[in-house]
DNA sequence: CAAAAAGTTGACGTTCCGTCATCAATCTGA
DNA sequence: TCAGATTGATGACGGAACGTCAACTTTTTG
């Protein structure tokens, strides 16, 4: 008789209390950041908030900072399958900027999901924002995509690059203000910014840039 | 017989040194900032730029942070005034767009002229990005024109807040990447956001959102 | 010109940082 | 199974950066 078995059994107790150590001083992070700020917050600050001693945060980050990006990195790991299956799944250029558009503010809303009941501030609108390495793959991933798209429909030569800031900017401020309404409501978001982008596209093809 | 005096000249000795001094740290500020970056900097390493003593640097500001912070307002209150100018000579909405992206991104290049030179990053490519009251003040500035903007043709029932998001989106992400070209090229920036913005805002009167 | 006010100074006590010797728990392989 | 090896947690400690403040200097006021 086979068993299943849960991966985190496999691994031996020793990587099961790092990861969960790991674990433990991000969500500590995340509610120190949450209840007093992240300017405010000091690295003991978060680790009081966990059962560990104050070097053993050093094991794990370097920083205030580098906690805050690692925050930051985990929402986009999160992020990248779902963009994935949107690539896979998008048929032409407007069914992959819907989608793309939906995934976002959908994750969006539901990263922030327990903020938005809580009445707390955003991780992205606390003031400061990082951009960190995976969040510039994930930049890049959709230039690929964008320029596949364009390509099948003979816009390969359009600015990909601007295109691909646009599309992103826009997301980012619309996601920040798409936060504070109540209720929040990613649907009219991934209309509004879809239909901008497409509409704008065309008029870039239309004169030639 | 009159005498033009110099607006500084009218100010005691006192208002004027601590003009200078306020200046001093802001400027000793951005040049360490530039040299070893934000993160890395203290506040001794700001002032040991200046000639003032530590306690000095709480006479004016309260941390780091805020000095970060006044550096972006003094950016602010230098582009408020072209933003002004855009809005008085305006005709219409493609009149305006073009202007107010131009203004940005001329103003941006011409901000940012001598990073480019020396080739240090720029303070928005830092890593860290602020977002102060007075950044929202512009924000609704521009989301009061657009919204005259569209009135006077029919499209104030349009989501002027999307709208204004979506432009400054648009603005900011594209400026980073306007600044990593060579040659930078303000014009063909403010080019590609207005046609990308007006055809937009024309895909959503159409579909009327 | 003298008294009052404003602002600078840098030394000092405090807070926070990052390291490391020590120890406890887990793993390895015979 | 168990002893030696390894991994990683611990928290006390030395040092760095912080922010304050009493003393002092310069400017303003009347």
């Amino acid at each position: 008789m086979t068993v299943r078995v849960d991966p985190n059994l496999r691994m031996g107790k020793r990587a099961r209390a790092k990861e969960a150590n790991r674990r433990a001083i991000l969500e500590a992070a995340r509610v120190v950041f949450a209840r007093i700020g992240y300017e405010a917050t000091n690295i003991r600050d978060i680790i009081r908030e966990t059962s560990l001693a104050s070097g053993t945060f050093y094991n794990y980050f370097k920083s205030k900072e580098e906690v805050f990006e690692a925050i930051a990195n985990d929402s986009v790991k999160r992020f990248r399958p779902l963009l994935q299956k949107v690539r896979d799944e998008a048929q032409d250029l407007e069914s992959y900027l819907y989608a793309a558009f939906g995934a976002y503010f959908t994750f969006l809303a539901e990263e922030n999901d327990e903020a938005i009941q809580l009445g707390t501030p955003h991780m992205s609108l606390i003031g400061v924002r990082v951009d960190t390495p995976e969040m510039q793959t994930v930049s890049e991933e959709i230039a690929a995509d964008l320029e596949i798209a364009l390509d099948k429909i003979g816009l390969g030569h359009l600015d990909i690059v601007y295109i691909t800031a646009a599309a992103i900017g826009m997301a980012r401020e619309m996601g920040d203000q798409m936060l504070k309404r109540r209720p929040v409501d990613p649907e009219a978001a991934t209309k509004f910014a879809a239909k901008v982008t497409l509409a704008g596209i065309e008029a870039l093809a239309k004169s030639d840039c």
